[in-house]
DNA sequence: TCGTGTGAAGAACTTCACAGCT
DNA sequence: AGCTGTGAAGTTCTTCACACGA
């Protein structure tokens, strides 16, 4: 068991393990070494190994990992085993898709609220039930709610002050989807998704593969 | 200008410089030295300096950058000058919500097809007027509309052979929001949106945030 | 023998520190 | 003086290589 700092990159990891594992389990297998766990997942099986030795011994020398065993260990870790409760501010396409996405209530994230502040929007009911409230009740429902997570769906310069509402109600986190750099707390827990930097990114690589040939 | 391999992170960066130079232009700056833009982003002067140094020379010392060059410099850098034709497949919550998405086409991303297999979604129309189509005919249209970039948002189960028509079909690159690892060829250019891995990551951190207090 | 766990080496990326241009 | 561009140093992350247990 290492004690160092955890890279980050390894986290993203473990969370790639843990899916594959859920699937090796429900084919019937039971144990699997580092180098067909990385096959599986184009990583090296050192990586592997070094990500789960952070952590503790999970496997056996000369047999391997034992699914079960280290799916539980990775959801340990992850915080997997409970229930998070989510909210989402920005009740357009993609907040509105977030909410009905049934990929995070599977993985333990239930969507609790979802909030906008155009009249047209309060009052739509979504497919799972979820009616749009009016953004003005956030923190009354997100403290009755017990909300952990917060999601911005906004657009970028509504971004800032809507996180500051959220860390002023006792949310936890924020997974943040507005194309905006954030000013929270230093170690205020915060993920970024940026849609349109992911399609620059992409559009780059494009444009260098062309001119390499 | 040095002359070494790019560093993936320093692509992603210079989207979001050029981001903030389209607003610095906006409200009518001129010139930003490397310390003023990186305050603005929470990235270090030096780092904006290496990132742009690696395509050239686009400051004066003592002076700074002009916004206008330094903007069409990383424009040119990234491909933004152009139209880059988007398709879709996959017509749930997700990917809807991108066809709908006006910041994709604000940045010179058209969504020009959207497909799906299910009888349900074939033939619904967005909001932006376009129409769900057969994925039978992926590569008749994707030759077509000369699509350069395909985006996948349906179930992991389906996602590699929804890759291979891509991939068979001519496009150019891939953005994948399955959570699945796709088997593509070497160098061929994409990018990875994973959601629930991003909830993952940000759970951990939250449990790891309260261990420490 | 097979496959883990882990120091040590290597690669990738960031930050420092300063020469040199304006 | 002010600020860039960039080698060199520093940090973080990945891969190697091998001792050791099953």
């Amino acid at each position: 068991m290492e004690n160092r700092k955890i890279p980050k990159p390894t986290i993203k990891r473990l969370a790639v393990y843990y899916r594959c594992l859920e699937n090796l389990i429900k084919s019937g297998k039971e144990t699997i070494s580092s180098q067909e766990l990385g096959n599986r997942l184009n990583i090296k099986a050192s990586q592997v190994r070094k990500d789960l030795s952070y952590f503790g011994e999970f496997g056996k020398r000369g047999i391997g990992y034992q699914t079960r065993r280290l799916q539980d260990g990775i959801a340990e870790i992850l915080g997997i085993k409970r229930i998070w409760n989510v909210c989402i501010v920005g009740a357009g396409n993609l907040g509105m898709a977030l909410a009905n996405y049934p990929g995070l209530s599977k993985s333990g994230y239930q969507i609790k609220a979802i909030f906008d502040v155009s009249s047209e929007k309060i009052g739509k009911k979504l497919q799972n039930g979820l009616v749009v409230e009016d953004l003005k009740n956030f923190e009354r429902v997100a403290r009755k709610e017990k909300i952990h997570i917060g999601v911005i769906t906004v657009p970028a310069n509504n971004a800032q002050q809507v996180a500051d509402l959220m860390i002023g109600s006792g949310i936890e986190g924020i997974i943040n989807f507005a194309p905006a750099k954030l000013n929270i707390p230093e170690n205020f827990p915060l993920e970024e998704i940026d849609i349109s930097l992911t399609f620059r990114a992409l559009s780059f690589q494009i444009t260098m593969q062309k001119s390499r040939q």
